[in-house]
DNA sequence: CCAAATGTTTTCCC
DNA sequence: CGGGAAAACATTTG
């Protein structure tokens, strides 16, 4: 996935959903709640929001809740609103939906009742559709975040900060790649154990929370950030230092960060 | 053929 | 019980 970043495009992508009522809706057993085709139908979806990596269609007496996984995308009235998704495949096959929404015709209804309203189209089928999510352990929202909150999550904490920014707990909606792409504007090493950071290390990182996430958000997502994917695969050089970037696991998850400006 | 891939969840060990 | 590291999950792509 799909990070926040992504989420929060598809998020926008979903708003002429809003005021339709649900017909049909049809899961994949294996990744969808089935209770999802017992309760929806029928129902009018009133708003819908994002928290983190997780969407949520409110109607009036449920939510649909929407999450990811690593390949996991939307598709709304037949039309992809991010069409080839990094690390994932650029086909879309039907046998990979995992829920299918149908709308009602008529005022603000879909113009063609043969195309689904709304799809999860995932091939690994690590994304799960469930119903009345239960998101109390999601910690701020990435749009959300201040530099007292981050520093009472940091504290007494030895682990690495990239594998606490991973920690949607900690904070909700960071991905890998925008994990490595704020440490990288903040000028820290990722394997840093959390409580070593200074002040100024964790007011640089909220800072650059604050500003590179919008920005990436502007040009259209989680891959557009200095350390975007062409940069990561191959052997590449920071930007600014043109120095060879380094590469290890960290937290599960592949690192990426400049030895020369980043400690 | 092999390795790696935007993410959770589970398991196991301190 | 809590923190942390590693494995598991599933399938495509380079």
């Amino acid at each position: 996935m799909p990070e926040g970043l992504e989420a929060e495009i598809w998020r926008r992508a979903m708003q002429p959903l809003v005021g339709r009522t649900i017909d049909t809706v049809w899961v994949d057993e294996r990744a969808a709640d089935p209770g999802l085709a017992v309760v929806l139908p029928g129902a009018t979806i009133e708003r819908i929001t994002r928290h983190g990596k997780v969407i949520l269609g409110h109607t009036a007496d449920h939510a649909l809740g929407l999450h990811f996984g690593m390949t996991g995308r939307v598709i709304v009235d037949g039309h992809a609103p991010i069409d080839s998704l990094e690390y994932a495949s650029n086909q879309d096959r039907p046998e990979w939906d995992r829920l299918r929404i149908h709308t009602r015709s008529g005022p603000g209804g879909p113009s063609d009742p043969e195309v689904a309203a709304l799809r999860v189209n995932d091939p690994r089928r690590l994304a799960r559709c469930s119903l009345d999510p239960d998101l109390h352990h999601l910690g701020p929202d990435i749009f959300d975040l201040d530099t007292d909150t981050l520093t009472v999550a940091l504290t007494g904490r030895r682990a690495a900060i990239k594998t606490l920014l991973l920690d949607q707990s900690v904070v909700a909606g960071l991905g890998n790649l925008c994990a490595d792409e704020v440490l990288w504007w903040a000028g820290i090493a990722p394997g840093r154990p959390a409580d070593t950071l200074t002040d100024a290390e964790r007011q640089a990182l909220a800072a650059a929370i604050d500003e590179q996430v919008p920005a990436m958000l502007e040009r259209g997502g989680s891959t557009s950030g200095v350390l975007g994917p062409s940069i990561r695969r191959g052997p590449g050089e920071c930007p600014q230092d043109g120095l060879p970037l380094e590469r290890s696991t960290i937290g599960g998850r592949t690192a990426v960060w400049c030895p020369y400006h980043q400690h």
